[in-house]
DNA sequence: TCATAAATTGTGCTCGAACACAGTAATGCG
DNA sequence: CGCATTACTGTGTTCGAGCACAATTTATGA
């Protein structure tokens, strides 16, 4: 039964004071070589480790964070990261961290670059952050590293080296999808469907769709057709109405967003029920046709949960000194009308 | 963007000293009335949360827990367990918090018992328990109760009144399961197996089947049989191989415990690869016929962020003296060979 | 009225780490 | 040798909450 060392019973072990101890711990200098070589062997011995709390209460200020998110009211989608962002605060209400919250329009690079300038005016110490659009978020990225300033980024990777990341791993998550309507389907033709504003910067959903197609191509003799089509949000319904008209033997549709309940709608109104439909995210409307069995399956991508952690991993590196890891890969979450429930609650 | 009070803070609002505004938060008494209202109002106002640091830097005092735990040697679905628990203490390394395991045989409620009564021996604080065995555990329970020693157990659940829980729903696990095994089965005769030593006591695994059975209730003009089989887990391989022959028209298995590699191996012996079987976690072999493609799915348990979670609230609430929740329902995880990796990583 | 008890309030120390600054010993240089 | 400079080491204060105890005010009774 080990007992916790603090730094006057090493002060005491080595015969010195606990100015000198601190002197060793922290490198300051003006140490005698002998003195210093003995302190840290012995520190290396007991397997010192600082009581956080006592370095804490000392180390008072006032930390400052910055928060660069796509605007809820624009897309649903980012309505629950403000709770994981909230439950990482209260877990961390010891310490005096103010966070700055700038809000952008998802189908807008221009706000978004807008909202970094404000971002960058309210000098954080740290910044959290969704790197919505590839190039602008990569400048945005680049500007932040030239200043040394730590970002998190969340929902989707940009440089593995410019900045850290939590979030799934999408080609992998496209392959999940695929899996399950490879279970659910019999034969006939798929569709990966895409909508969205730009589909050419959204480097996210051509992820999924090669995670898609590469598990069907990993099958021998599979040889069905997979169809593709993109929409933009506001020509959605027109569009998709002549794509299913237009492929009449459709029997599975893989929407590589969390706008899935278009379809379904769609789906619904024109009964056309027997195709099944694959989507992502616990958008409400989402979960009402997956209760409602006209989707069949959602991948959970739980950004209440990236927020959470990004923000968390932030704080801890300012408080406790914690390292950031480079790359963290939540979970790919399969979801049916069964288990939706307790992925519901905050 | 407001202040972070201290007492000093509030001492000086009210024109008093600190010290009574200590009294007047621990009401510890000796305090005018017209003053203590005054305070108490003030600290309503302002919503004073003290600073935990502080609070704990002074209480320096060792927490003892004691964790009674099924043997991993004995099963291996409980070796996640130590994991989750290392995770929690080096999460709580700044507090001094010693643990002491004790392992019991999770196929003999003797050993049961006789680790519990090392346990108690041990004076712990507070306890983490998985109560396996019904009627013992709840003997143990009350124990405790009477002891007035906060338990936290996990896994699965004996009286909602008499000890805090974390782990699943079991009826709806059993529904997810049914949700999954309706929507990749064809028609025909389905099981429901359990393998284990004793089955009357195991009344999680009633409550899996209760549930899945549950949900081809609800369906309409649902009419195929359901069958059901008991194997001790010594005799498993030839009686499930009988049961295999004496059903001809089997095209679905669903395991209710993390036995479901017994099956998955004689399945591919007999090559009756196109029986579906759903069953339960991420033991090494199971993953292993998942990949295989024997396993459609496994619904994920997840005894390491059970035990994690448990022994968090229970240290939680001992530095913090935060609530324990009296119950914690972890989602049901849904798990199939391409979103398997992400779940076994610690 | 005054002594004494009771009620109320203020002061000062503790926890462990961090750091400023005071203090002491060793060395250099004229 | 003596004084200054560097090299090193020890002391004391701070952070916020908690608590023991001292100090003060108020109430009570002879």
């Amino acid at each position: 039964m080990m007992k916790k060392y603090t730094i006057k019973d090493i002060a005491q072990l080595a015969g010195v004071s606990k100015g000198t101890i601190d002197r060793v711990i922290h490198n300051r200098g003006n140490v005698a070589k002998d003195v210093e070589d003995k302190v840290k062997q012995l520190l290396a011995d007991i397997d010192y480790q600082p009581n956080l709390i006592a370095r804490n209460l000392k180390n008072n200020r006032i930390y400052q964070i910055g928060a660069l998110l796509p605007d809820p009211k624009k897309d649903a989608y980012w309505e629950v990261c403000s709770d994981g962002i909230q439950q990482a605060l209260s877990e961390f209400s010891a310490f005096d961290i103010r966070l700055n919250t700038f809000l952008f329009d998802p189908t807008d690079t221009k706000s978004f670059m807008e909202h970094h300038e404000l971002l960058l005016d309210s000098a954080p110490d740290m910044i959290l952050m969704v790197p919505l659009f590839y190039k602008e978020a990569k400048t945005v990225l680049e500007h932040y590293k030239a200043l040394n300033i730590q970002v998190c980024t969340f929902n989707n990777q940009i440089d593995a080296s410019i900045a850290s990341f939590i979030g799934q791993d999408l080609y992998q998550s496209g392959r999940v999808a695929a899996k399950l309507m490879h279970s659910i389907i019999d034969k006939g033709d798929m569709a990966i469907i895409h909508i969205d504003e730009k589909y050419k910067n959204a480097v996210h959903m051509q992820e999924k769709e090669k995670g898609f197609k590469s598990y069907f191509d990993d099958l021998d003799g599979f040889t069905d057709d997979i169809l593709k089509c993109k929409i933009r949000y506001t020509e959605t319904e027109d569009k998709l109405r002549d794509f299913l008209k237009d492929h009449p033997n459709l029997t599975g549709i893989f929407v590589t967003n969390s706008k899935a309940f278009h379809v379904a709608r769609l789906l619904e109104s024109e009964n056309k029920g027997h195709i099944k439909l694959v989507g992502y995210d616990l958008l409400s409307e989402n979960v009402h046709y997956l209760k409602d069995g006209v989707i069949d399956f959602l991948i959970h991508q739980n950004p209440r949960q990236q927020a959470y952690l990004g923000l968390k991993f932030l704080i801890e590196n300012l408080v406790f000194e914690k390292d950031i890891p480079g790359k963290h890969l939540l979970p790919i979450d399969i979801i049916n009308s069964e288990n939706v429930t307790p992925f519901l609650r905050a």
